[in-house]
RNA sequence: GGGGAUAUGGUGAAGCGGUUAUCACAGCUCUCUGUGGCAGAGCGAUCACGAGUUCGAAUCUCGUUAUCCCCCCCA
């Protein structure tokens, strides 16, 4: 890392810069998102990264770390507070309601990837602003709908070259059949509280599904026997669940049930999931989770309507792609042709002629900064450019320019006007 | 909230009690005043910050800050 002068200012802990040469991992991978959710149907959509805290509150949940621990707030000087959006969803839904989403075709497809802030310990692969994309069917309940997007994660991970992960899936149930589940661990746990680390022991009043999700070895130990929220289901959930995963099946998906998995944020229903590495497993290597959440839309205000999503962490993604050595093409064209330019006349002249290059759909590069030939065709060899242009005084008055070919040394003088066929015929060859 | 590591020009490194603080690459300047895979010559760091030990500190001690990493949690 870059150490700093005193004075110099320094980026805000946890944020990033995305370098130029970092970018063509961005644009490669959305190239990749927009073609394949865009062939599924999904559509783009940008929302605010200022939402009101509120919005945050009702959907994720205030006992949730993101929203007790994590979350950006700030007060308006008008008294409002506003938070930085943790998560995508809930900004989704609220544009959904709030521009009338709910009377289009249902199920509306949406996805979007911007910026994530979560105040959190940054490190490896985590950041306070990430990217995400966040992929959302509202207004559709069946199976079908959740199957599409597990299926579609795990397609998008393949067609980023990336190889070797599962779906871990569970069912954490609904309304009507989770109370029983919930009673029915708390009474469990209950009995072993000596052995719960502090955290759990709060869980085990706020919210127990959570000690399920617990790393601290005696706490696992205790998960080992608790009950499966599995036994748990009513017929319509066990009979969803059931459907969704052979969809997977049919599909080959290739997935581990995940009896005890529960997510962080409250607003889950049913299916939900993750995609993580079948090998080492750390806990920052979770590249894409989600599932379904029935009850959001009308936390929220709207009509009954049920939704399922994910998000995938990008940052994670190209983490990913790094370790696994995925190949990604450069930025942009190779450059064909390098234009040398020496003294006043010829750099005027320089810039039509660069442009007629560009209109002409030729690759062209220049230095209009340098005068001296030397560095200019230093610049031309670097850049691996297959000719070199060289225009000076006498070729200025001329009305001609120097083709040389960076292989061989060849130069021949070319008239003017003539010299954006001859290179585009050369090339040609 | 807990723990570990690191901090030397733009980048990557060397130096581990006394050096004009070294090297490579990159950058910039000048020269050569029209020809590229090493042209020449220069420039650029008060060694993160603060205090202490010492005749003397980039080198030892303490503190601060920052970064990276691990746990927790998450994408």
């Amino acid at each position: 890392m870059p150490k700093l002068k005193s004075k110099q200012i320094q980026s805000v802990r946890g944020m990033h810069d995305i370098l130029p040469e970092e970018q063509k991992y961005w644009r490669y991978i959305q190239k990749k998102i927009e073609g394949l959710l865009e062939y599924y149907g999904f559509e783009r959509i940008s929302t605010p990264v200022l939402e009101s805290a509120d919005l945050f509150n009702r959907a994720v949940g205030e006992t949730s770390d993101i929203m007790a621990k994590e979350i950006y707030t700030l007060k308006t000087k008008g008294g409002d507070i506003l938070a930085l959006r943790p998560e995508a969803t809930a900004g989704l839904v609220r544009a959904y309601l709030e521009n009338g989403m709910n009377v289009r075709p249902h199920p509306v497809k949406l996805y979007c990837i911007d910026p994530m802030f979560r105040h959190d310990e940054p490190q490896a692969g985590r950041y306070r602003q990430f990217y995400q994309l966040d992929v959302e069917t509202i207004g559709d309940g069946s199976e079908a709908v959740d199957a599409e997007l597990i299926f579609m994660a795990y397609k998008l991970l393949e067609s980023f070259g990336l190889k070797g992960y599962d779906v871990h899936i569970n069912s954490i149930g609904d309304q009507n059949c989770r109370p029983a589940y919930i009673k029915a661990l708390k009474d469990y746990f209950r009995n072993r509280t000596k052995k719960l680390c502090n955290n759990c022991k709060n869980r085990l009043k706020e919210n127990v599904l959570r000690i399920l999700d617990c790393k601290e070895e005696d706490c696992k130990e205790s998960v080992k026997e608790a009950p499966q929220m599995m036994d748990f289901l009513d017929e319509a959930c066990r009979l969803h669940f059931k459907r969704v995963l052979e969809f997977l099946d049919e599909a080959e998906v290739p997935y581990i049930l995940d009896p005890y998995m529960v997510r962080g944020l409250d607003y889950y229903t049913r299916t939900v999931f993750e995609l993580i590495p079948t090998e080492n497993a750390g806990s920052q290597s979770t590249l894409l989770a989600g599932g379904r959440y029935d009850r959001l839309i009308e936390q929220l205000g709207g009509a009954k309507t049920p939704g399922s999503g994910w998000a995938m962490g990008i940052e994670r993604i190209i983490l990913a792609m790094k370790e696994q050595n995925v190949h990604v093409p450069e930025m942009g064209p190779k450059p064909k042709v390098f234009l040398v330019q020496l003294g006043e006349a010829p750099k005027r002249k320089a810039l039509p002629l660069f442009e007629s290059f560009r209109k002409a759909g030729i690759e062209a590069k220049s230095s209009l900064g340098r005068d001296s030939i030397k560095s200019q065709l230093r610049i031309a060899h670097r850049l691996g450019v297959r000719f070199a242009l060289i225009f000076g005084q006498k070729e200025a008055l001329d009305g001609t320019i120097i083709l040389r070919e960076m292989d061989t040394g060849v130069q021949e003088t070319i008239l003017l006007e003539r010299i954006v066929d001859e290179v585009k015929k050369r090339l040609k060859q």
